[in-house]
DNA sequence: GACATGACATAAC
DNA sequence: CGTTATGCCATGT
């Protein structure tokens, strides 16, 4: 079955509360917060969503591009804020990037079986 | 309704 | 590393 069909109405919450959940000093792209929010293939939506935000409490921080690197212009003051934020939480940069290896949020750590 | 734009992703070259 | 192309979906013009 192809994905139910969402408004951006029933979206925003679902996204936001996903985002919400993210644990401190960890970092997940647009992609994943789409898929957990039951969303697959959405990240763009994640995108608005957090744009449109404007919660204070909302950690959209820890929110960045499948390549590690923070979505908005280098310019832009947001920029900063997102970064300084990371940092305050102890997500060390690589250069512009942060490693998914170290600091990508797992749900749920899939437990080996050997 | 066509077209452009964007806090995206993935693949190909 | 880079650029281009394609898919994606909501908004604004």
């Amino acid at each position: 079955m192809p994905p139910l069909p969402v408004t951006t109405d029933q979206a925003y919450p679902l996204i936001f509360a996903v985002v919400r959940r993210i644990p401190r000093g960890k970092v997940a792209s647009y992609a994943q917060v789409a898929f957990e929010a039951g969303l697959p293939g959405r990240a763009r939506l994640v995108g608005r969503a957090l744009a449109d935000a404007g919660d204070g409490k909302l950690p959209w921080h820890r929110v960045v591009n499948a390549q590690g690197r923070i979505a908005l212009p280098k310019s832009s003051l947001d920029y900063v804020e997102q970064q300084t934020r990371l940092v305050a939480e102890g997500v060390i940069f690589d250069g512009d990037r942060v490693s998914f290896a170290r600091y990508g949020w797992k749900r749920s750590p899939a437990p080996v079986i050997d």
